[in-house]
DNA sequence: CGCATACTTGAGTGCTATCAACCAGAGTGG
DNA sequence: CCACTCTGGTTGATAGCACTCAAGTATGCG
């Protein structure tokens, strides 16, 4: 269940040919530069579902691009106890908190079969040094995801369980497109115990949230794989409160 | 009660002189640096307490080191409800999440009589293309600044109102010190109301908390001054889960 | 098919939001 | 100096939502 192999279908050797290029590194480098990069990138390693990318206290050495599967990222608490703290979706990057630290902060898992992109941070960091716009692209990178924490803050300040899942299909909606608008169909890629451990919920509560969105026909859903009906209105389930 | 002053006492004139330096930005630079990097910094400016700093969705112009006093930023959600999203103490820098997007992405007030340095961005990714020292320093900011929002996951994952006190008393004791240990005495700079909105809380239910904590004599009180008597069993209230 | 896992749904308890009253301190004006 | 007011904080009673325990259904996999 564990294994790992590091298989390269041949479209997936090359940066440059990489479907998610646009978002990634090399969209701020010139094509020299990225043949310097891909000198150091593990392009499209193969990682099994419910395999660990890194564990948390390890030694952070790589950055992480997904893509494609799902990684989720969760820390462990002193009881042992689980806390998903976020969840990445193809053209996403993983591991970004833990460079200031020296070493992962969360533990990362794969909730499905994934491609993952290892970027060695210290080679990064190297050629970073000749490369100012490399610096620029990597500060704004930063920079969106301390703005999708946002997201995050967005769902949990909503105090009802429905307004909160409504809010998290809104989110993954709009990142499962990568274009910036809402794809109303999808698929999640993580279990209702996931959502409700992201969110705050007991897995039976976010399951009946999942019911409580069909009844009102914001949604249809079947398993994982949820369209959004009426959009709008699931929006305004999204940022109800409790006395309304 | 909206008035800005930009008074300046002798001793905050000079980033060298200033008692955070070794947290700012000149930490990474040599003195030739700091002199243009002063250039284009506004320092120590004075804001009145419940002063705006910026407002949501206004441009992206600069960021704000807090020397003295506190800050919270909020985002406005559609039915016109603030959402505090964050506090900021001595030490701290404002505004990075919106540098990416152009835009702030929230409101920043000050909770008390401030001391700001504002720095201008522009210059300051102008200083950054010649000296790479200076955007590592800001990667690793960046960086801190991402897992500083664990802080807040790990509050918000909390399912007690006490548990979600606790843990956010905690940090507020460690980010106080500067030093990375905990300060047993110190004083909230805001409201129950604020802490209550950042923890999901209605004030009501943050007051009780406060009153929990010091029936199970692990703090004391006084209005905003905290003293924290029994560290160990707050850290344990802290990770107390519900069914426990 | 049988097992395991994931998901759904039901019933009861408990925590928190709400509404409300009350208290303390600061600032104001007589 | 003392009422008055305003704000922030505390505390009480009630109702509603979510957690828990539990049972049952569906899905997937060997």
């Amino acid at each position: 269940m564990n294994q790992t192999s590091t298989q390269q279908s041949p479209s997936e050797q090359s940066c440059r040919l990489c479907a998610l290029s646009a978002l990634c590194i090399p969209a701020a480098l010139d094509d020299a530069l990225i043949t310097e990069l891909e000198s150091f990138i593990s392009s499209g390693k193969r990682y099994a579902k419910n395999n660990t990318v890194y564990r948390q206290k390890e030694n952070f050495c790589s950055l992480y691009v997904v893509k494609a599967g799902a990684v989720k990222t969760y820390i462990t608490d002193v009881n042992g106890r689980e806390h998903i703290t976020g969840f990445y979706l193809p053209g996403e990057i993983i591991g970004l908190e833990s460079i200031a630290g020296r070493e992962y902060l969360e533990t990362a898992v794969t909730l499905a079969d994934c491609h993952l992109c290892k970027i060695d941070y210290a080679q990064l960091a190297q050629l970073r040094k000749n490369n100012s716009s490399l610096s620029d692209w990597a500060i704004n990178l930063f920079s969106q995801s301390l703005a999708s924490g946002h997201d995050f803050f967005t769902c949990l300040s909503q105090h009802t369980a429905v307004a909160r899942l409504a809010t998290f299909l809104l989110i993954i909606s709009k990142r499962t497109s990568r274009t910036g608008d809402y794809q109303l169909d999808f698929s999640l890629p993580m279990s209702r115990q996931d959502i409700g451990n992201y969110l705050g919920l007991a897995s039976e509560t976010s399951s009946r949230a999942f019911s409580k969105l069909v009844e009102q026909q914001c949604i249809e859903k079947k398993n994982r794989q949820i369209r959004i009906t009426d959009f709008d209105k699931l929006v305004a389930v999204s940022s109800m409160s409790l006395s309304t």
